[in-house]
DNA sequence: GAACGTTCTGGGAGCGCTCCCAGGTTTTGG
DNA sequence: CCAAAACCTGGGAGCGCTCCCAGAACGTTC
């Protein structure tokens, strides 16, 4: 079909609005009110140039519409952080199909971004220079500035995950506090005396977060909160924090850890210190990745559901950009406890 | 800052290609060279041009430049096959990630679309109507007709992993064939004597390769092939295909896992029936995902570069928008053994 | 039946850029 | 030293759409 002389350019069968005109015989005006939905067409003309696209096959330019129109018909999905972990994490595979899912049907194209060091800039200007919508952030590390400055300009945003340094922009969490806080609560209520913890970075909320939840959900029931360990999110320095732990406290009886990522590290090093799970040593988790279940022993954990996290954030940007109004400044996803074998 | 009467339209600080060129004292058409690094331009003009751009914060109009010129600037990432796995997939996120560092420092945009049910015309519309420049296509299902449909069209495309049903359309993949080879060699080697397979669906390229590369190191070795197990990339059913080779012959003492994520589930099944891994059963899996490593025991397994597969299907893709003749159909990735404990 | 609204329709400006063309300036070479 | 070639520059058409405006067609009311 491409047998032209000119390989590279031999495309561009794009049928135009008014070549749809022409076939359902109305305006091009006509036909833009149809492709948008607004009223003041007749039906006789609608059903027209309905079956002229049907027929013609016609997809409108977005480029023309984005030009044309006050609308860029399309968001940005901002991976901020380098990315390197955020990517690795099934973590933003969910939360891209839940987005992907809300999208659905609604004629909103969805780009992806990735702010590298030094790039900050440009893609601010980017952003902000009228070429997306609005803007959903997956930030991993809370201090970054950029949902602030996307903010300030004007810009519909919404961050993934409770901002550290961005009060004020709107967010949607899951409730770790509280899934922790049970999390911590079952621990006390299977009769376990010394509970310890292994914590995320202090400078991601997530993991401050669920840390809180823990400490008020012990302190509640009058245990201490003196056995914290800080680990970053892999199995390895999931493990190294559990032994860490053991050290300081060799009869510990419990242990949550702030992700099941790193809860597989901590299930090794138990392991290889001869602490059977649960009867030595009990271990909640929190996340539910697919793995959880495969680990040995199976990992009772806390469950959050990503994919209804991008879900809420789409939702709650396209009602932003639908002009809706007192929409509430942050969204939290219950947890629930999904109970195995580990605790 | 955002004080008008009217919130949702208060933004558009858009500065124009025009107000550069003002600023900078040149045309339009001077801007607009420089910005596209073309030739013929005095360095003089070229410099004013950048500091003017940088003065003011400029970021080209998108839409404008793809509605004025011939190229969109942005390619297309499709996931087809409803993407529920997909997307769960620490592969995809790989892929992700290596497309976008092959990106990087590009003026390309990326869009991601998921093809659903019914949705397929509307894609193929969408896609051919030159919205994008190229389409990246993952297909978990090789029938999958998308990509042949948009070579067809003359559109640009890559596919990952081996297409079944789209012979003809340039595609990337890792060299499943020979990685599961080397599996099959190593576990005879090291002096295993009844070796079984888990396998991928049959309809899927990658797990047929993998069983043909495994087959082929079998036989060579004047070894039967006749142990094989069918699965479909989920721990559970890896397990229950364990089971199943258990049970036709108790005395296998090694098996070759087309993916970790179903050795996950072999190991749980193989625990169960009281084989010790790997004195009774030696396992070896292929990916190499992150929790490979913290399997009990810790898993020896072909590691494939999903990064590397990212990066090169871009390039590949990149290369021919850029003109360049006679690319290579495909490219294969070496894969590497990485030795655990598990065999 | 004149005066008004309401519903529908088409014409045309212009979004911000690229790309072609025409013209000016410098370099090169016979 | 003058022609040809190379290098620069600016002007302006037009990409395909939206959105504003003006006006046609149809009631509905006094």
């Amino acid at each position: 079909m491409t047998d032209a002389v000119d390989p590279p350019k031999a495309r561009r069968p794009n049928t135009r609005l008014e070549e749809v005109a022409r076939a359902a015989g109305v305006s091009k005006s006509t036909v833009s009110r149809v492709i948008n939905g607004e009223p003041y067409v007749s039906s006789r003309a609608r059903e027209a140039v309905h079956q002229a696209i049907g027929r013609l096959g016609y997809s409108p330019n977005q480029a023309a519409r984005t030009l044309a129109g006050s609308r860029a018909n399309c968001i940005a999905m901002v991976v901020s952080e380098h990315g390197s972990r955020v990517l690795n994490d099934p973590f933003f595979a969910g939360v891209l199909r839940g987005v992907h899912a809300e999208l659905a049907g609604k004629r909103v194209q969805l780009v992806l971004m990735m702010s590298k060091e030094g790039d900050e800039q440009d893609l601010v200007n980017y952003l902000c220079g009228g070429h997306v919508d609005g803007v959903l952030v997956i930030s991993l590390h809370g201090q970054d500035p950029l949902p602030r400055t996307l903010a300030d300009a004007g810009l519909p945003t919404v961050v993934c995950g409770r901002p550290l340094g961005a009060g004020g922009v709107p967010y949607v969490d899951s409730d770790n506090f509280n899934g922790a806080m049970e999390a911590a609560r079952y621990l006390v209520s299977r009769g376990c005396k010394r509970i310890s913890t292994i914590a995320g970075p202090r400078d991601m909320a997530v993991g401050m977060d669920r840390l809180s939840g823990w400490k008020r959900g012990l302190s509640q029931a009058r245990f201490d909160t003196d056995l914290v360990a800080y680990s970053d999110y892999t199995p390895e320095s999931g493990a190294a924090a559990m032994a860490d732990l053991l050290k300081r406290a060799p009869d510990l009886d419990a242990v949550f850890v702030g992700a099941d990522i790193m809860a597989l590290g901590a299930l090794q090093t138990l392991h290889a210190h001869g602490k059977k799970v649960p009867e030595d040593v009990a271990v909640v988790g929190f996340d539910d990745l697919m793995i959880a279940s495969t680990a040995v022993p199976p990992l009772t954990t806390i469950r959050q559901d990503v994919e209804q996290l991008g879900r809420t954030m789409t939702w709650r940007l396209m009602a932003e950009l639908a002009g809706e109004e007192n929409l509430p400044p942050f969204l939290l996803l219950p947890t629930s406890m999904v109970t195995r074998s580990s605790a």
